[in-house]
DNA sequence: CACTTGACCTGTCCGC
DNA sequence: TGCGGACAGGTCAAGT
């Protein structure tokens, strides 16, 4: 589920929560969840104080007081609420779209000293917490991998292009989801942004132009911009520290619109599936 | 090598 | 209602 807004959402909130509280506990039933040997975890995590919490990419890095950083991957249904107390719990105007926590989805309990708590809920079990060295990180394979941040000022059109084009075999749907490419943009926001582009999502790299591919770079940037100040998107499972869901699927043009006018040309958009995932594209306004 | 497909999991929805 | 199959926001290993 989660991109780069919605781990950013996430990253925003949490840091207005966590940052300073001691760990005291941590609880995790399935292991792919929560991968490293217990002996790191009591000797690295337990006892630690967060001191920051970063984001690269989709992945969510919090720091320890210890010198070792939590790398979390929420993947498809992963979840970070905090829970201080129960006033924001059923029934409350504030009320959060997650109940009662833990739940059946609950993989790791982090319990801070205070007496709160971090949920990491995960119903598809694909996502993972580890702990790392922080100076370890960067080493990380996917770290090393990763393309660049779209929203980082210094990286530039021209850059953009000739990542891009090093995918030129494959269509322009698929070099935007290479996390080597650019950074953080998933199934949402490469169909929000290609419609903004008017690019097919279908198209060969080699059939895109490079006015088209500048589009593109200013559409990534605008609908994620937009979906951060909305606090990410909510399909099903999604929300942020405090569990509630954001808003930017009330913005979306194409996304989960199939049989809905097109919102430039009326156009009935269709849904198809390119690059192995089910993709929105107006007929008309997005030409292969 | 570059690119595509299957696997990892649980849950929901849709057609028969 | 019940059952099987397709599908769901991500990424990596295995296959072509």
């Amino acid at each position: 589920m989660p991109e780069l807004p919605e781990v950013e959402t996430v990253r925003r909130g949490l840091s207005g929560l966590i940052i300073g509280k001691r760990i005291k506990a941590v609880k995790h039933d399935w292991p792919k969840s929560f991968p490293n040997a217990k002996n790191d975890i009591d000797a690295f995590v337990i006892g630690a104080k967060i001191t920051s919490i970063r984001r690269r990419a989709k992945v969510l890095l919090i720091d320890l007081s210890t010198d070792y950083t939590l790398v979390i991957h929420l993947k498809m249904t992963g979840q970070l609420v905090f829970r201080g107390d129960e006033r924001f719990g059923a029934g409350h105007p504030n009320e959060s779209l997650v109940g009662k926590l833990p739940d059946k989805s609950t993989r790791v309990i982090v319990t801070f000293y205070d007496g709160s708590h971090l949920y990491f809920n995960d119903q598809r079990k694909f996502g993972w917490v580890k702990a790392y060295p922080t100076i370890e990180v960067s080493n990380i394979d996917f770290m090393q991998r990763v393309g660049p941040e779209p929203l980082e000022e210094n990286f530039t059109h021209q850059e953009f292009v000739e990542r891009v084009r090093k995918r030129n075999g494959t269509t322009i749907k698929a070099a935007i989801l290479d996390q080597t490419v650019i950074a953080g943009v998933g199934n949402i926001y490469a169909d929000e942004s290609l419609w903004g582009a008017k690019i097919h999502p279908a198209s060969h790299v080699r059939d895109v132009s490079d006015t088209q591919l500048h589009n593109l770079l200013d559409e990534i940037r605008y609908v994620m911009n937009l979906a951060i100040d909305k606090g990410g998107s909510t399909d099903k499972n999604y929300v942020n520290a405090e569990g509630k869901r954001g808003s930017y699927m009330d913005f979306a043009r194409v996304f989960r619109r199939e049989k809905l006018p097109c919102p430039r040309c009326v156009t009935v958009i269709t849904k198809t599936r390119v690059a192995g995932r089910g993709t929105h594209t107006c007929p008309v306004c997005q030409v292969q």
